[in-house]
RNA sequence: CGGAGUGUAGGUCAUCGGUAGACCGCCGCGUUCGGGACGCGGAAGCAGUGAGUUCAAUUCUCACCACUCCGACCA
């Protein structure tokens, strides 16, 4: 891509008003635009991060034996109706009226889930379900904050499980539980399983995956030797004190960002909607259900939380929206064809072919916080110059050293 | 929803009871080109909205709206 044609240039300066990172970051650097509080675009190269983040989780997600789909996100009353969420739910669910008729906007999807499956499913053999969709979540927060990070919109994954048993259940449970661990560690983010309560999802303990950041809104209190770790809301007792798990740690207090969780619904959801499958004997049980959520957007944000200096995002590969950001210096000839050999190699790169000042470039590159930057310039010769964004070290290489290291 | 702060050009900010100014950015010309370079010229504003006080309001008062932060709540 050339940066002439990208669309959503850098700002000069931050945003005023944004304190949080990921906002004035973001902001600036062009990944994101604000509608209005919590409501953001996400401009190209932000785009490009969460489409990034999403492959990652859909990876993942299969590599479970989950279906990817797409569910809608206007809903009609009654079927809320039938959990009673209508009406407790009534302070986060966007709804509205129309001729008479009354709509909700999704802010999740088990009551739709449930219709679903049990329209379609009668027998034990037809389970285990697993069924995901990324989509779009309407929350009427009542402060959107902290950038993007807490928005009244936004990106989430949400998978739901249907089985026969509660072992079964908590045995594709788990697996998720692993497979979220693996797929924010893609991300270069380690995220604690936290032990928190349901809120309006469930009665039950649920686990949210926390990633450690000052930044963060929630509290949780983790044992520095063992896995122990709870949610402010349900850990009693006070940081320093020894872990109740393993007598050995010590419990250390922390600000997290939650970039995930998971509810072992149970059988709560399919009583009240009637949800009901035929076992081996012929009688008619409840099913069991759980459901797993992950926000790409929130990530798009905790990433630049983490991953950050003075001078911009430092984007982990795996997630960054360009492989390289190439920039010419009095030498846009030179690195035309040093951007067309990287394209035709596959190598996605951000090329800045701007008509202007090498300071302005440099200080884009640093923004924007792609992992590689190649500078041609008169100085460079018939080489490139190679540098990684989190490090000092600059290396002068021909092309074809340039396209093995990019590889 | 309680508390605090902020709304002036595309961005960041000055100004001041007498109808608006800088820097950056933008447009043009030229010189530049290794860390946001320079010169000259130019475009750009109903000072958040509404009301009040006043001869006169961007400036003072009130209300509303929006945004940010703290709290409550929450992926």
């Amino acid at each position: 891509m050339r940066y002439s044609n990208l669309f959503g240039k850098t700002l000069r300066d931050f945003p005023k008003d944004e304190v949080s990172v990921n906002a004035k970051y973001l902001l600036r650097a062009g990944f994101i635009d604000k509608l209005m509080a919590g409501s953001f675009t996400l401009l190209p190269l932000g785009f490009r991060v969460v489409e990034k983040i999403k492959q990652i989780i859909r990876d993942e997600m299969d590599a479970t034996g989950a279906n990817e789909m797409l569910m809608p996100l206007l809903h009609p009353k009654e079927i809320w109706n039938e959990t009673g969420r209508w009406e407790t739910a009534k302070g986060i669910m966007f709804q509205l009226k129309k001729d008479n008729k009354e709509y909700g906007l999704s802010f999740t999807h088990e009551e739709i889930v449930m219709d679903l499956i049990r329209k379609r499913t009668q027998s034990f053999k037809d389970f285990p379900i697993k069924i995901y969709h990324f989509s779009t979540k309407f929350r009427d927060e009542p402060r959107a904050k902290s950038g993007i990070l807490r928005g009244r919109e936004f990106i989430m994954k949400d998978l739901y499980s249907a089985h026969t048993s509660k072992e079964d259940m908590e045995k594709y449970y788990w697996e998720v539980a692993k497979a979220y661990i693996k797929t924010f560690k893609r991300m270069g983010l380690n995220a604690k399983i936290v032990e928190a309560a349901g809120g309006v999802f469930t009665d039950a303990h649920t686990h949210e995956f926390q990633v450690l950041c000052e930044q963060g809104e929630d509290t949780i209190y983790y044992c520095d030797s063992c896995d122990f770790a709870q949610n402010k809301e349900i850990f009693e007792g006070k940081g320093g004190k020894p872990c109740p798990k393993c007598k050995k740690g010590k419990i250390i207090e922390a600000k997290a960002i939650e970039v995930g969780n998971i509810f072992p619904l149970g059988t709560m959801y399919s009583e009240k909607m009637h949800f009901h499958f035929t076992d081996r004997n012929g009688s008619k049980k409840p099913v069991v259900l759980a459901s797993y959520g992950i926000g790409p957007t929130r990530l798009l944000g905790t990433l630049v939380e983490v991953f950050h200096d003075d001078k911009g995002i430092i984007w982990p590969k795996s997630v960054a929206p360009y492989g390289a950001h190439l920039i010419s210096i009095n030498s846009n000839e030179k690195a035309d064809s040093v951007y067309r050999a990287l394209e035709k190699e596959g190598i996605e790169v951000l090329y800045d072919d701007r008509e202007t000042g090498a300071g302005e470039k440099f200080a884009d590159a640093d923004l924007i916080g792609i992992p590689v930057r190649l500078v041609v310039s008169p100085k460079t010769e018939n080489r490139i110059e190679y540098k990684e964004r989190g490090s000092e070290k600059i290396e002068l290489l021909p092309l074809e050293d340039v396209l093995k290291k990019l590889k």
